[in-house]
This record gives C-alpha cells, sequence and structure tokens, in this order.
RNA sequence: GGCCGACUAGCUCAACUGGCAGAGCAAUUGACUCUUAAUCAAUCGGUUCAGGGUUCAAGUCCCUGGUCGGUCACCA
C-alpha cells in the first residue's frame, strides 16, 4: 500500500466523488479525430482557403491529450492539453457548456488528467488556435501530481522551464514522468529510434542481412569483458549473457552468408560511467571479401549518412564543441598518434620492459606487469585519446590485445585493425578479421597464458568456433560500434544514461 | 571500489560564523467572460535522505549507512 501524499488523497477524493455522480474515471474507450498538430494544420487550411475578409469554414475535432495548464477564471477557463505531437489550448465557456460544465471541469480535473474534448477549433484575441470546447469527458484520472514543469513563453519565442524536473537520479528512475513533463526528452528518444532506423536502412541498403543470434550463450567470447552468469533449471547449465556478437556473426561467414549484420544488446559485467552502462546496444557487421581499409570507408560513409540524415547536416555541436562527420575522417597509426602525443615511439621499443621504462622516463607509471600491448593500451588513453575529437581512424594495433584480428603482412606485432575516435572516446572498433583456424588456436592460448593469473581476463577457449573456421572462413573485415555513443555524440548528451530510456540504476531502497 | 560534493514541502530552490524551517509553483476556498508561469485575496502543506553522537540549542558540527552527481581506478 502506497503513502498517499495529502495532495494524491484530493485526486482520490475527486475519484469518489466521480464514481458517486456516476461517471467513470478511467473508461475503457477513448475517441480522437485528430492530434494537437493535426488539428492546427487543418485549422490554418480552412483559414487559407477562406475567401478574402471571409471567416474560415467551420473545423469540428475531438482532441485527446493531458492536461498540462488550467487557468479558470469565473465563466471561463483555458486550459492546454498536450499530446504525443505537442500541445494545443482548449476553451471552456459558459456560453457553449453553461456554468454547471465549466465548473465541473475546475472541480474534478487536475493537472495530469486525461481528457477528450470535441468542439470547434478558432483563434483566441491572442490569435493562438484553440478548441472552442462544446462537449468533453475525462479519460484517466493521474492520481500523483505530475513532477511539475511549466513553460513561461517570452516575448522574443524563447521558452523558459519553471519548476522543472531535473534531479538526474528520479529522471532516469521515473522515466515515464521525466518523459510526461520534459518534451525534449521525448525528442531524444525519438532521435534514437530514428538513427537505429537509419543504420538499419544503410546497411540493408549495401546487401547487408540483418540476423540474430544468442544472447543466452553457454560460453562467451568476442570481447575481454566479464560477463553475467545466468543458470538454465532444466539443463542444469549456467548459461552468460552474451559480451559480444562477433564469434557468432563470423561462424554465419562459415556458412556462406557474406553480409551480415546485427543491431542488439550486450551485457558487460563491468564499471558503470558515462560512456558505460551494463547493458548497452551494439552494431556489429561482417563483410566477406573486405579487409579493414574497406571497412573504414564504409564506416565513415555510414556515420555520415546516417547523421546527415537524422541531424539534416553533416556536423553537429558536442558540449560546445562542433564535430564534422564529413568523410573522409583523418586517418592516424597507432605510432605517429603515440609519437604526436607523448614523444615515445613505440617502434624503438619491442619489447615490454623497454616500453615501460620509456613511459616511465615521461613521468607516468603503468602496469608494471603489463604486456608491451598493454603498455600502448595505456600510452593511447593517456595520452592519445582526450587529443582526437575531430572523427579520426586510429590504426594499426599491437597483436597481443587482438587476439582475434590478422596480422599485418611482415610485422608479426601488428594487426589489421582501428579503431574510431569521436570527442575523446571511442566509438568503434574494426579489423581484417583472423580467418586461420591454426593461428586462431594459437592465439587463444596465448591469450590463456599471458592472462593465467588474471581470471576475469582470461579468453575462454571456443572450440566450436575454432571447428567452424577449419571449413574455411572468407577473407573478411568486422566492425563493431556502440550506438549508445553514436546517439550521444547526435543527440549532444554528457552521460549515457540520458539516451537510454531505462538505464541502470542501483536498486531502490 | 577510492576521493570530493549534493540530498530541505508534490516540483524548483532559500535559510550568515549552530539560535523560531521560508519563497514561487502545485493544492484548497473566494473574486474574475480572451487567458497563457493568468491575476488578486486567504488557507493548507515539513521525520530537513536514514540512524547515532556533540550541544542549553543541530537543516547547519562529528560518526555510520543510503542514493545521486563529479572524478580516479576497472573496462585487450
Amino acid at each position: 500500500m502506497p503513502e498517499y501524499s495529502s495532495l494524491e488523497k484530493i485526486r482520490l477524493d475527486k475519484i469518489d466523488a466521480l464514481r458517486k455522480e456516476g461517471i467513470e474515471p478511467f473508461p475503457t474507450r477513448a475517441k480522437r479525430t485528430h492530434t494537437s498538430v493535426e488539428a492546427i494544420a487543418v485549422f490554418e487550411a480552412s483559414e487559407k482557403a477562406a475567401p478574402e475578409g471571409q471567416p474560415p469554414a467551420e473545423v469540428k475535432v475531438t482532441l485527446a491529450g493531458r492536461i498540462r495548464a488550467t487557468r479558470p477564471m469565473g465563466k471561463l477557463t483555458f486550459a492546454h492539453i498536450e499530446d504525443g505531437d505537442g500541445k494545443i489550448q482548449l476553451f471552456f465557456r459558459v456560453n457553449e457548456l453553461g456554468q454547471e460544465r465549466v465548473d465541473f471541469f475546475n472541480n474534478r480535473f487536475d493537472l495530469g488528467d486525461f481528457i477528450q474534448a470535441s468542439g470547434a477549433l478558432m483563434r483566441t484575441r491572442t490569435g493562438e488556435i484553440t478548441l472552442l470546447v462544446h462537449d468533453y469527458r475525462m479519460l484517466a484520472k493521474a492520481v500523483s501530481p505530475l513532477p511539475a514543469a511549466k513553460d513561461e513563453t517570452l516575448e522574443d519565442g524563447t521558452v523558459l522551464r519553471h519548476a522543472a524536473l531535473e534531479d538526474a537520479e528520479l529522471r532516469a528512475r521515473q522515466r515515464y514522468a521525466d518523459l510526461a513533463v520534459n518534451p525534449e526528452v521525448r525528442i531524444t528518444f525519438r532521435k534514437r529510434t530514428a538513427i537505429l532506423r537509419a543504420l538499419r536502412e544503410f546497411l540493408d541498403g549495401h546487401g547487408f542481412l540483418e540476423v540474430e543470434t544468442p544472447i543466452l550463450q553457454p560460453l562467451y567470447g568476442g570481447a575481454a569483458a566479464r560477463p553475467f552468469v545466468t543458470h538454465h533449471n532444466e539443463l542444469d547449465q549456467d548459461m552468460y549473457l552474451r559480451i559480444s556478437f562477433e564469434l557468432y556473426l563470423k561462424r554465419l561467414l562459415v556458412g556462406n552468408l557474406e553480409k551480415v549484420y546485427e543491431i542488439g544488446r550486450d551485457f558487460r559485467n563491468e564499471g558503470v560511467s558515462f560512456k558505460h552502462n551494463p547493458e548497452f546496444t551494439q552494431l556489429e557487421f561482417y563483410w566477406a571479401y573486405a579487409d579493414y581499409l574497406q571497412v573504414m570507408e564504409l564506416t565513415e560513409q555510414m556515420v555520415s549518412t546516417v547523421c546527415q540524415k537524422v541531424t539534416g547536416g553533416m556536423k553537429v555541436t558536442y558540449q560546445g564543441q562542433e564535430l564534422d562527420f564529413t568523410p573522409p575522417w583523418r586517418r592516424l597509426s597507432m605510432r605517429d598518434g603515440i609519437l604526436e602525443a607523448s614523444g615515445v615511439d613505440i617502434a624503438e621499443h619491442s619489447t615490454a620492459k623497454a616500453l615501460f621504462k620509456a613511459i616511465a622516463a615521461k613521468g607516468k607509471t603503468p602496469d608494471p606487469k603489463a604486456t608491451r600491448g598493454k603498455l600502448i593500451d595505456f600510452l593511447l588513453s593517456e595520452f592519445l585519446e582526450p587529443t582526437l575529437i575531430q572523427p579520426t581512424f586510429l590504426y594499426d594495433y599491437p597483436r597481443d590485445i587482438s587476439p582475434l584480428a590478422k596480422s599485418m603482412p611482415g610485422d608479426p606485432l601488428t594487426v589489421e585493425r582501428f579503431e574510431g575516435y569521436v570527442a575523446g572516446f571511442e566509438l568503434c572498433n574494426a579489423f581484417t578479421e583472423l580467418n586461420d583456424p591454426l593461428d586462431q588456436e594459437a592465439r587463444f592460448l596465448e591469450m590463456g597464458r599471458d592472462y593465467a593469473d588474471d581470471e576475469e581476463e582470461k579468453h575462454p577457449m571456443d572450440q566450436d568456433y575454432l571447428r567452424a573456421m577449419r571449413y574455411g572462413m572468407p577473407p573478411c573485415g568486422g566492425f563493431g560500434m556502440g550506438v549508445d555513443r553514436l546517439v550521444m555524440f547526435l543527440t549532444d548528451k554528457h552521460h549515457i544514461r540520458e539516451v537510454l530510456l531505462f538505464p541502470h540504476l542501483r536498486k531502490e531502497e
């Protein structure tokens, strides 16, 4: 049983009063002929069609929406309702309704209630298109007051929000209230959907087949991350929530599906931050007979096309700085990038020991047990990453942190891999895929050895994946992107929570 | 997980070095036939995140816990 506040008790009393009056506060059916936006458009068209100096033909509509403001003034009441499209004003007047029905609205309806209202559209003296109400009824009573937000439209047309729901926790925990009260939040999530649709359109248009692979897996892999573990009761078998799609999608290339992609949820049992949520939306595609350079080109085409479609241009403002997604993006080798940013030339230090000394000379202290690849990664995040603001492809990664990528011909320490960086953090990760089953098996063993004393990063050997690869896998390029991060860039949100409808939060006490 | 900060009415926020917990909106009542943060008058509304401590006196100081935010660590 909830503890009702004094405001809620008043509303509960109104529900009782309505029922006593024979009115159902939660009727089963509703009716509407137009949304607020449609109604306004129809009325404007009718005004345009009217001959010069003549009043427009009468436009009768039935609207439905949530009451967001009321202004009772005796024999008149003005109210604004909001629906999924926008807002429109209702005008209750004694002339049409009689005093009793005007009073009934004022006495029984509250902010947040859903109402259905029919009547004729008109313009008020101040020029606002308004529904002159001839009939109305309750569609759903709101027991709890919405966390109020009132908008004031200033003379220059800017909207000033008063008493908006701003508390980040409450907004995320009660996203329904956040959405109900903050229209720009609805816009963000509509944009998110538009981005997903645009990504699918792009890949479909390039001949990729969208597929679905298991989320519950007997073995996890394809990334270095701790998994969530669950259990199948009937089979008495532990299962993992996937940490990537990679190993399953590449099995499909063995099966002669040459271009596949999946957009779905990955789960990583790791820290939560402004760019990490335990479950996040990943896009991966695999492309037979392509290499990482072709993937690079397709990536900048895809992201810029999506940006164009969703925002109307190739440039966006992100946290006060302009990002330009126009291809081609800057290409920077790992060696050059790190040399520029830190002064350390990784090519001059071929062992972990030598590289560690070079880093120490710069006044930084990485983990002394780190492999050479991990040290390079340290240099990358410490010096280079923060400088990669405009979209940049950083390419040629150390082999020992890339167990699924193919080595550069003639350079055993380096693999054909790139990551796309934007605004100082990683957007995507791609490589020429390793398709040699013997090399792949050796890499798995290598990972197992290198990380043997670090259970968390141990890469499990996936025998079925190797079996698939032994049937022959075409040379291919593969790609993965955190879709939430792309949404962040295109909606100018600093925190991943702002682009997830229901982000991870700690249990509510 | 470490460090720093925040938490006060349904919402947004005040309250000096410890000294009677306040405002606007929302709500209730009344006035008002073109308002738009409607206005005007009156009224209601509090376990100051929770628990403990110091003190004549705690929203304020101390300790423990919670949640959120920032930051660092972790995240090949």
